[in-house]
DNA sequence: TATCAATGTTGACTGAGTACAAGTTTTGAC
DNA sequence: GTCAAAACTTGTACTCAGTCAACATTGATA
């Protein structure tokens, strides 16, 4: 890696570091570019070339992993097992390293983005957004795998929904204080529900008496 | 209702009606708010005193119904009805009147819009938020109807995003230059496929040999 | 008709994002 | 080591969305 592209690694670190430090203090809205562009010794020009948007200062790193590889991982399922299988494993897998992308991560650095982000509705809207698209992605990719079939795309959706409900399940109690560790149990027990129910229907759920 | 209110229903559509002739005319990003108002004979705070934001102009009034009511008939479903065959009944009924929501609607009205907001990615992102906004209102909704059945939540974020999905699905036939009759019978078969689904699981789905 | 409260207007302001031209630094070839 | 091309950065100046505060207007009400 040449000397270019180390300083730009670095220059962009600084950017983004600069700029978390100060959303964290003061709030989203209440820093401008000019300000995190100071902080970090450069232009708002070179701010914006690396960072499209100022959302992107907090969401870039987020949009670059996950929700991305969670899905690459569906296309590297076992032999046998089925696509509802694979999610579930694979979501059961993160809950345990309590990844961050199912809700239960307590770290106070998580805890912190999480606060900015959920306290800031542009931030919100970026994420839903990023949401949106990671879903597309692995709708594109199961219906090229079973070309025609309706089905796919419609599996893509229902799992990548099923995943944004536990997270969102998930954090809800973090957030109300309860540690990671606390909820684990309850997530697990919530997630097999969920990924069970995809697989055998919502049948006559909720029938009105 | 006094002449105040009506007269204020009269600003409201003389700026939403000429924000829609000059974005159609122009585009989304090629027309500034100054220039609505002006056309609307209106101030540019007047604009914002009615519409909180440029997209809310395009998009206000389908955030009033589509999905909103969309979701409240789920709370009048019949007796002995299941929630997922009250969903697909109304899904049904609406593929049958070509209801814009279910993608079926080929009117060259319908269609500005439709290419008016998928050309325009701060138009799409809004359209997102709404629709995430309304699957967190009928999960609320389910999850009153079943307090601590976690199934509740999941179940809303399941027929929402199969519904968009059927909407994806269908909009992009439409797009292509199909007619919404021509289109008419694979959305049906389409849209059974997907509530079947949602009824009886994705079972051992796409499973890998 | 006089008054009140809601609504509309005006103009000035902040801040995100863009365009452009002019530096500055790294790279690669010689 | 030198030098030109390419890549990166910067300053300035701009557009436009959205906010704020003070003032003007007008429908409602007594």
């Amino acid at each position: 890696m040449g000397l270019r592209e180390r300083k730009k690694l670095q220059t962009r670190r600084a950017i983004h570091d600069a700029a978390i430090a100060l959303f964290l203090e003061r709030g989203f809205d209440e820093v401008s570019v000019a300000e995190v562009a100071a902080a970090a010794q450069v232009s708002k020009m070179t701010v914006f070339n690396y960072f499209p948007t100022k959302e992107d200062l907090v969401l870039a790193p987020l949009e670059e992993q996950m929700y991305a590889d969670a899905m690459r991982v569906l296309g590297e399922r076992r032999p046998g097992e089925s696509l509802v299988a694979a999610s579930r494993r694979e979501f059961l897998a993160r809950l345990e390293r309590r990844s961050s992308d199912t809700g239960l991560d307590d770290s106070a650095a998580a805890m912190n983005m999480l606060h900015l982000v959920r306290g800031t509705p542009s931030l919100m809207g970026r994420l839903f957004m990023i949401q949106v698209f990671a879903e597309e992605r692995l709708a594109r990719l199961l219906e090229a795998e079973s070309p025609g079939d309706i089905r796919a795309g419609i599996a893509a959706s229902q799992l990548t929904a099923l995943w944004r409900r536990l997270q969102v399940v998930n954090t809800r109690r973090i957030v109300e204080g309860e540690s990671s560790d606390a909820v684990y149990a309850d997530a697990v027990r919530a997630a097999n529900a969920g990924f069970d129910l995809l697989e055998h229907g919502l049948g006559d759920f909720l029938t009105r008496s």
